[in-house]
DNA sequence: AATTTAATAGTGAGTACTTACTTATTATAG
DNA sequence: CTATAATAAGTAAGTACTCACTATTAAATT
């Protein structure tokens, strides 16, 4: 089979097998053991390809990682926009608690991917997070707290610290964790 | 000069010159560009030595990378210790909002380092953190918090992402938001 | 104090192997 | 038949690391 039907929630993409499953191994490889240390070697050998193949879908290395971050953008702002929906400040807040235990497991590879890079310079982008920032600083305004903007800052930082425990593996006690924050912000 | 005194907080040391040099180039380049992103090569053209001195100083790549490693946690040794030694309840958590604030500037090539390698299953030691999180939980379970324990964590967390962000460039606001830190414990 | 001996610091060219990427060629689908 | 998918076999540059060698310093012996 040539070809095959992949449902990506917001676009449809035709993407031959092969071209897919480089994807794939890129993704392990690149989260696991970072991008400079994978090797197209290794994708190629992990994705059962010709290393020649990588090449031609994708152009370069660097081609390779752009596309497993745009795939990557799309699931962060599917989570996103379940948040900026919220009409209601209190939704806003759980919501917003809510997210980082909502990553599946099957979704692990790209999140951590994500967290990594942004120690790189170049893919490091902070205002990604203003429109949430934006959102969380009305809800607390709404809600009277003393300093909403920085109730805002602080509660993102919060929940990217989290999410990257809960990726490392780190956090045990998730559920109870996630009550305990819920419990703080009687959200 | 062959050999130079240096002065390091906890022992002292004999290192001649170009292995320091070797040392703190490698830490810029690891820190700022990462390790495997990082060859030997750039190492010694950075600290202007040949590349066969880094392998008689220190054996391999990964030599080097202990050997810096080694060092990185005196410092943090050096700051924990000032949190650990408090008595008071409310001095334990003050001095703990105070952390990430501390960090020198001249430091964050240390701390960046260390931050990133928690990425990699080799250097993630999450019980490394275990002493101060009992302090932390001693000194809630002191001022009557309702769940110490939870609390502890969650400021744990919240001063690792916290120090994420200063590191990255991205907390503009220090001094507002240590503040709002002190006066959300009343610390 | 002078001279030999030993040890360490440092170099530069070379090692086998890996890297990202290319090119020529073949297979396969419509 | 044509266009694209896929491969195998390249390439030049880069990789961590070694080796044979020299330079510098310290220690031991006169």
């Amino acid at each position: 089979m040539k070809n095959s039907l992949h449902l990506q929630v917001i676009t449809y993409t035709l993407m031959t097998d092969k071209k897919e499953k480089i994807l794939q191994s890129a993704l392990v490889l690149f989260a696991n053991e970072g991008v400079s240390a994978t090797s197209t070697n290794k994708i190629a050998k992990l994705a059962g390809v010709s290393e020649g193949l990588i090449f031609r879908h994708y152009k370069s290395k660097k081609g390779l990682l752009n596309a497993i971050i745009e795939n990557a953008e799309q699931k962060v702002n599917i989570l996103f926009g379940d948040i900026m929906m919220q009409t209601d400040p209190k939704s806003v807040i759980l919501k917003t608690i809510e997210f980082p235990f909502l990553i599946k497991k099957s979704e692990y590879n790209y999140w951590k991917l994500q967290f990594k890079l942004k120690w790189e310079e170049e893919y490091n982008n902070p205002n990604k997070m203003k429109p949430l920032l934006d959102k969380l600083t009305w809800a607390f305004t709404q809600l009277n707290y003393d300093f909403p903007a920085l109730e805002a800052q602080y509660m993102l930082q919060t929940l990217e610290s989290i999410s990257t425990e809960i990726l490392k593996g780190n956090l045990t006690n998730q559920q109870q964790f996630k009550q305990f924050l819920i419990h703080k912000y009687s959200a």
